[in-house]
DNA sequence: TGACAATTGAAAATGAATATCATAAACTAT
DNA sequence: ATAGTTTATGATATTCATTTTCAATTGTCA
């Protein structure tokens, strides 16, 4: 099944309608996988296909996607919220943040699942997700002076 | 060496001026060690000790303290800033959020380290710091119905 | 003490995100 | 396809945390 299907499929489940603005922007979302794209930088791109869309839809439909599970929330600190498409078997990914260039790094693979489990035990805590940001250095910074 | 100590030190090594409202809003800050404070709760609660406090000199006396490493700048996904004192021994710590009642548990220890050595050497990033959160049901919480 | 730079408080400004509301578009059942 | 119902949209106003501005004040140090 692909992304449109899931959409429709979750749109519907929820009563939800399926609308051109709704696919544009996931379209643009699915064209940029590998960008932590912000809400402004959505509508934007989103603009180009479709320049009669409202900033408040784009808005309102990151939102939505975001409950639907179609997309991730990211925040880097900067007072705005980013997204990513969100994929099954990518999405155990974890953030690195060049605090000199401000570049983001992804590191594959989740390895918290240790600490998780002892969260769980110590803290009677059940986890359902997590959010793991590293601040440093990237290679390219680290060789220049 | 104490908190006021070592505000005072990092202060002068930088041309800054040591002034009431500054020492104020440590002081509020070290009575709430264990809490997560707002930057508007720490502002009402240095009202309380010193009326004539601006919110202005709030925020900027925030930022500076975090720029000086004498506080850490917390964010919940809630639109705004929280704080709470560096503490050497107990900086190392995560934060566990309940999804349902919105409480904010401390897990102490690190526990990160081979994750860090792996990104470190795959990625030659050098870290320097880390945000984890972890999401999910507390105690309280799973308990109920 | 006096000079000078840093700091402050009040108020205005910013900027991301949300709410409002009349109009438009999508879904449903005929 | 159509009418009827409901959700969605776009433009605009609004909210709210945070930042900026600027004249007046205060801390530092010779
Ligand atoms: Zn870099
Ligand atoms: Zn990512
Ligand atoms: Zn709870
Ligand atoms: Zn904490």
């Amino acid at each position: 099944m692909n992304e449109f299907d899931k959409l429709k499929e979750k749109l519907k489940e929820k009563g939800f309608k399926l609308t051109t603005q709704r696919r544009v922007i996931l379209d643009v979302i699915m064209e940029n996988k590998n960008k932590h794209l912000s809400s402004e930088e959505i509508y934007d791109l989103v603009k180009r296909k479709y320049p009669e869309i409202g900033l408040a839809t784009v808005y309102r439909t990151l939102q939505l996607f975001e409950e639907l599970g179609l997309v991730y929330k990211l925040n880097f600190d900067e007072g705005r919220n980013r997204y990513e498409l969100y994929q099954e078997d990518a999405h155990q990914h974890h953030h690195l943040i060049c605090l000199k260039c401000g570049n983001v790094i992804e590191m594959e693979g989740d390895l918290l699942e240790d600490l998780e489990k002892l969260i769980e035990k110590t803290k009677n805590f059940e986890i359902v997700d997590h959010n793991v940001k590293f601040y440093g250095y990237c290679s390219n910074c680290r060789n220049k002076v």
